[in-house]
DNA sequence: CACTTGGTTCGGTGGTGGCCGAAGCATTGC
DNA sequence: GCAATGCTTCGGCCACCACCGAACCAAGTG
C-alpha cells in the first residue's frame, strides 16, 4: 500500500523513552540545552548528545547555538500535535495500565507547546466559541468580524497574525480534558499576552501554569463579559 | 518530568516498518486477517504474528476469530488520529526526503478509518459549515438545530448518533489537503450513507473511494443545496 | 596561558528485538 | 478418517542500537 509517508521511520524516534523524555520536556514551549535534555532523559550527555544528533535529522527538532550552549526546540506545531495525539492514544487504549488521574495543577492549567492546556484551556476555547469570537468557517476555525475587534481590544492584532504563514487558529484536543483547546497563532497569542499582563506565570521546569490572584479575576472577567 | 502516558511504548509499536505497514493497511477501516496483514507487511506470517500479538498487547488492535480467521481491526478512533496526526508530522517535516505529490485517486477521495478524506472530504466539511449544517459550540463541533432537520431528511438519525459514546463531530487534518474533514460518529455515518446509496464504492484493498457517476452528480447536488 | 564547563566523537559492550525454519494446533473440507 | 489451510509457538541467528568511559574540541574565565 506505502500511502501515507514514512511514519515507522518518526515513530522510531518517539520510540526510545530517552529521547521521548526529551520531546515531552520540550512540550513546554521553550528551548532547553542539551545538557537539560540529558537530565529530563535520565541519561549521560554524550548519549544525549546522540539522541537530539537523531531527533535534529529526523527534522523533529531545532537548535539555535548560543555562546557554548545549543538550545533546542521543537520544529514546529505539528511535532507538539503527534505528541499530544499519542498521549492521547496511549492513555485512552492503555487506562488500565496508567489508572490514576495526574498532577492536579496540571490538569488546570499548562502549557501546550506554546499556548494554554488545561481545564483554563478549555474554558477559554468555549468561551471564545460562545461568544462568537471564533467560528467554523470552511477551512477550519476562523475568527470573525466581531472577534477581530474584541481581540484588538485585548492588544491583539489579528491582521498581522494572519499575515504569518502559521494557521490562526486550531483546535487541539486536550488530553486531560478530553475535549479542544485552541492552539495555532491566536493560542500562542492569547498565553503570551497573559503571561505579558502578568494573569499568570510558568512554573520552572514544568509545563504547569499558574495564574495570578489578579489573574485569575481578570481571567474569568474577560471569559464572562467579553463580547456579547 | 513524566507527565503524560507512556508515549514511548506505543510510540515504539508504531516505529517497526513491519507493524507501521499493518496499521495504515488498516486504516482504511475494515479488518483484515493475520495473512492479509502478514502480506500487506511484507513479512512471513510467523513474524505477522508476533508483530500482531504485540499491537493486540499494547491495545491498538482489536480482533475477532472467525472459523479459521482472525480479523484484526483498529482499536478506535483514537488509534487512528494518532497515525494521521504522526502522517502529518512526518511530511511537514521531511518534505525533502519524500517530495512528491501521491497517488491522485487517492488524494481525491478516500477513506479514513471510518470516513471520507481527502478532496472530496474536505469539500463536504466545507459546505457543512457553511450551510450551517454543523457549527463550533463550546465543546468542539456540533450539529445545529437545522443541520438535525436537514441530515434527517437526508436519512440519518443525528438524535441515535448522539445517544453513542462517541463523539458526534470531530475534525480531522487531511494530510494531502491539509484543511480538515469531518470525522467522528457523523463522518462515520455519511459515509456509510454513500455507500448504502451507491453514491461511491471502494476500491478493494486500498483506501480509495470511488464515486459512480450518478454519485458524483447526487453529492455535488447535496453539497450546493442541502439546506441554505 | 592554564582551567572550567558544555558538548561532541569514538570505540567497545551488552541487550533487545526482528526475522525465518520447523514444528505444533486448531478449523474446515473431502 | 486424512489432508489442506490459517495461525501460533519455539529456537536460533543476526543486526541494530542504546549506553557509557575516555578522549577531544570549543568557548568562556582567571
Amino acid at each position: 500500500m506505502k500511502d501515507g509517508p514514512n511514519i515507522a521511520g518518526v515513530a522510531a524516534l518517539l520510540g526510545d523513552p530517552a529521547r521521548a523524555n526529551m520531546l515531552t520536556a520540550l512540550m513546554g514551549g521553550q528551548a532547553l540545552t542539551a545538557g537539560e535534555l540529558a537530565r529530563e532523559a535520565g541519561v549521560m550527555p554524550q548519549t544525549a548528545s546522540g539522541h537530539l544528533a537523531q531527533l535534529l535529522d529526523g527534522g523533529l527538532l531545532l537548535v539555535a547555538q548560543q555562546g557554548r550552549h545549543r538550545y533546542f526546540r521543537l520544529a514546529g506545531p505539528e511535532v507538539a500535535e503527534a505528541i499530544e495525539a499519542l498521549m492521547e492514544m496511549a492513555d485512552g487504549v492503555a487506562r488500565r495500565v496508567r489508572p490514576g488521574p495526574r498532577d492536579p495543577a496540571m490538569r488546570t492549567a499548562r502549557v501546550c507547546y506554546d499556548h494554554l492546556a488545561g481545564a483554563r484551556g478549555v474554558a477559554l476555547f468555549r468561551r471564545l466559541c460562545d461568544s462568537g469570537t471564533i467560528a467554523l468557517d470552511g477551512t477550519g476555525i476562523a475568527v470573525t468580524e466581531r472577534g477581530v475587534a474584541a481581540l484588538d481590544r485585548f492588544g491583539i492584532d489579528v491582521a498581522a497574525l494572519r499575515r504569518n504563514r502559521r494557521p490562526l487558529c486550531r483546535s487541539c484536543l486536550d488530553w486531560s480534558e478530553r475535549t479542544p483547546h485552541l492552539a495555532g497563532a491566536l493560542g500562542a497569542s492569547l498565553l503570551e499576552k497573559f503571561f505579558e499582563q502578568n494573569w499568570a506565570n510558568r512554573v520552572s521546569g514544568s509545563r504547569v501554569v499558574r495564574f495570578t490572584k489578579p489573574g485569575e479575576i481578570a481571567l474569568n472577567g474577560f471569559l464572562s463579559q467579553e463580547i456579547r
